[in-house]
DNA sequence: CATTGATA
DNA sequence: TATCAATGG
């Protein structure tokens, strides 16, 4: 979910080519692409790619051909993942687990009507990331040799901070929650084909990546960082899910730019009281000084452990062993060559 | 979502 | 060689 500031952003957003990108570091969100992998990586009646023994396995077959395909175009990610959340996000993390059990429930019913569609979507909305799945991805990240961080609470926070300290050039996630934490370029939509289903109709449509600069949106709308923060406190964020009720993006950035900050404008009455008991100060601090670690190692590409690759890939989960074995070969090759292009741009230098 | 294979 | 539906696990 996150904060939405769709409206906000779509003033300074710009399409970005992949062919920028080369030779770059870029902070991967591993929840938020592994999610999307589940949800999306599916056969046209919403089951999800599965092993011999039913286990799902659309998030494995995501990682390995998307991160191979991005080492071909030169982009070197550097995957994040989450680690213990807020306690200020049980509320909405309780929220999301009601919502998967209507899911599934729905499911179930729709199975036994055998309607396809309602299948899919439900199907869709039950998707569950479980730790077994993001232990496992993390395995086979390691295998390829691709740079996995463990952040100690939010990944995103992390992967803001990895950009925000040039550890990386951005920070990718579909989340607008990466410009709250700080970071300084975010891309949206880091996928190869372009090509995404529209959630009802059979229709495909162009995605393009897209580049989100923090400075461009606090320079377009005149707002400081914190300023940001408050305002996606009033729009809703994963830490007050419900935000302010009848407040949405142009609203909240009007208040926030008029009165400076949330407290400023409940006093002058523009503002219900109650927002003062939503912890704004520690939701603030979530977003602005989060728990983050500076990176172990170096970030950079190892040799894959071609053996390790396919024990994970074609001996636990049943994948072809033609299309694995190509894959790695292609990650070999494409692996020394982002090495390369890397040293080039010079940002290895600083480090 | 990404790759493959069929089609022209 | 480009396009698109089918397939992957």
């Amino acid at each position: 979910m996150g904060v939405d500031l769709a409206d906000l952003v779509k003033e300074i957003k710009r399409e970005v080519q992949l062919s920028e990108l080369k030779g770059k570091k870029v902070s991967i969100d591993a929840y938020n692409a592994i999610y999307q992998f589940l949800t999306a990586i599916r056969q046209p009646d919403g089951t999800p790619l599965m092993d011999s023994q039913g286990r799902v396995t659309s998030h494995l077959s995501g990682i390995f051909y998307r991160t191979i395909s991005l080492l071909e175009e030169g982009v070197i990610p550097i995957y994040v993942f989450d680690g213990k959340p807020p306690e200020l996000k049980a509320q909405e993390l309780e929220r999301r687990r009601k919502i998967k059990e209507e899911a599934e429930k729905k499911l179930e019913k729709a199975k036994e009507e055998g309607e396809t569609k309602e299948l899919k979507k439900y199907s869709q909305m039950a998707t569950r990331l479980t730790n077994d799945m993001a232990e496992e991805s993390k395995k086979l990240l390691e295998a390829m040799g691709i740079p996995v961080v463990q952040a100690p609470s939010e990944g995103e926070a992390e992967a803001a901070y990895l950009c925000s300290q040039g550890y990386t050039w951005a920070a990718a996630s579909q989340d607008y929650d990466s410009l709250l934490f700080g970071a300084n370029k975010l891309i949206r939509n880091l996928t190869l084909t372009g090509k995404r289903k529209l959630p009802k109709k059979d229709v495909y449509v162009e995605i393009k990546p897209e580049l989100i600069e923090l400075e461009d949106l606090l320079k377009k709308f005149g707002i400081t960082r914190e300023q940001l923060v408050d305002i996606g406190i009033l729009i809703g964020t994963d830490y007050d899910p419900d935000g302010i009720k009848g407040i949405g993006p142009v609203t909240a950035l009007r208040i926030i730019k008029k009165y400076g900050n949330i407290e400023k404008a409940v006093e002058k009455g523009e503002l219900p009281k109650y927002i003062l008991d939503l912890n704004i100060n520690e939701i603030r601090s979530i977003f602005l000084n989060p728990p983050v670690v500076k990176p172990e190692g170096s970030l950079d590409l190892k040799e894959p452990n071609e053996e390790e690759i396919k024990k994970i890939l074609i001996d636990e989960h049943n994948f072809s062993e033609d299309r694995v074995t190509n894959g790695i070969e292609r990650l070999i090759k494409a692996g020394k060559e982002a090495k390369g292009a890397s040293r080039q741009s010079g940002l290895d230098q600083w480090f």
